[in-house]
DNA sequence: GGTTAATTGATATTTAATCTCAATTTCATT
DNA sequence: AATGAAATTGAGATTAAATATCAATTAACC
């Protein structure tokens, strides 16, 4: 299903869809959670699949781009990214102290932001909230 | 006033107040706007007062955790930051095309991350939301 | 003024991400 | 299935932000 989407993507601007696309593609998809980019290509070279560090990232741009993935936050040790059909859209606690990521959802959020984007006459496109902060756990 | 708060962020923490802190404090406060941490580095190059790039960044770290300074955005060019004191919190729309950066602030969407906080059992301390779509003017 | 621990700065280093360009591959068209 | 134009790949070079190193310096406390 995101194969079918993204070669509709692919299609309209007249991309082609190679192995290498592909196999980033399956690859972010079997994985459920967050990654960087270096993660993914580790992971991709260990399970056989085969795609260069350029292509991971040039194919990571593509996905963002047809909003198959989302690059959630930039963390000191570069961006991070999930993957997100079959996912509602969602947003991030993050912990300073342990590093745990919580995904939360809230609807007035996103009504409060559209009406935002409409007082500045501004479309909005997409967002990052990530509230930093130390969780439940830490707080002990 | 500034210099107050900061003396007593260092004062807490026995670190020291050095001329160069004291030059990187005056440089931020005394430029209004978003700026990255080298454009800082070269404007006080060119304003006289010196600090090494070390110290820049050392500094800037100390800044954000002291209350001065907040880190809004983290481009692909690096990070973005901006003088708090004395303007009051608010969040950021950003121009996808012409890099335009609007202001907002929302006292609903504040509380409502309050509330989503307390339902993770989270104590939020700071957060950053970025917009990402097309300004007005842009939009044409 | 002396002592101690923090700080500075020039430079090297790290690391993510992008760029280069010849060789290869896809895909629409025969 | 063969062709050809245009897109894509990949290994390595490159860029650029940010951090680490460490001897020399400096602030803060007595």
């Amino acid at each position: 299903m995101e194969q079918k989407l993204f070669k509709n993507y692919l299609g309209e601007k007249r991309l082609k869809l190679t192995k290498e696309r592909l196999a980033v593609l399956q690859e972010v998809f079997a994985f459920h959670g967050h990654f960087a980019p270096e993660q993914l290509y580790f992971r991709m070279r260990d399970s056989g699949s085969k795609a260069s560090r350029a292509s991971v990232y040039r194919t990571l741009t593509l996905l963002v781009e047809c909003g198959l993935v989302q690059r959630i936050a930039r963390s000191d040790r570069g961006n991070v990214y999930e993957h997100i059909y079959g996912h509602g859209h969602h947003d991030h606690l993050i912990c300073s102290l342990c590093g745990e990521i919580i995904e939360f959802y809230s609807e007035n959020l996103e009504k409060i932001q559209e009406e935002v984007c409409r007082r500045n006459k501004f479309r909005g496109v997409s967002h990052i909230l990530e509230i930093r902060g130390i969780c439940g756990r830490c707080k002990g």
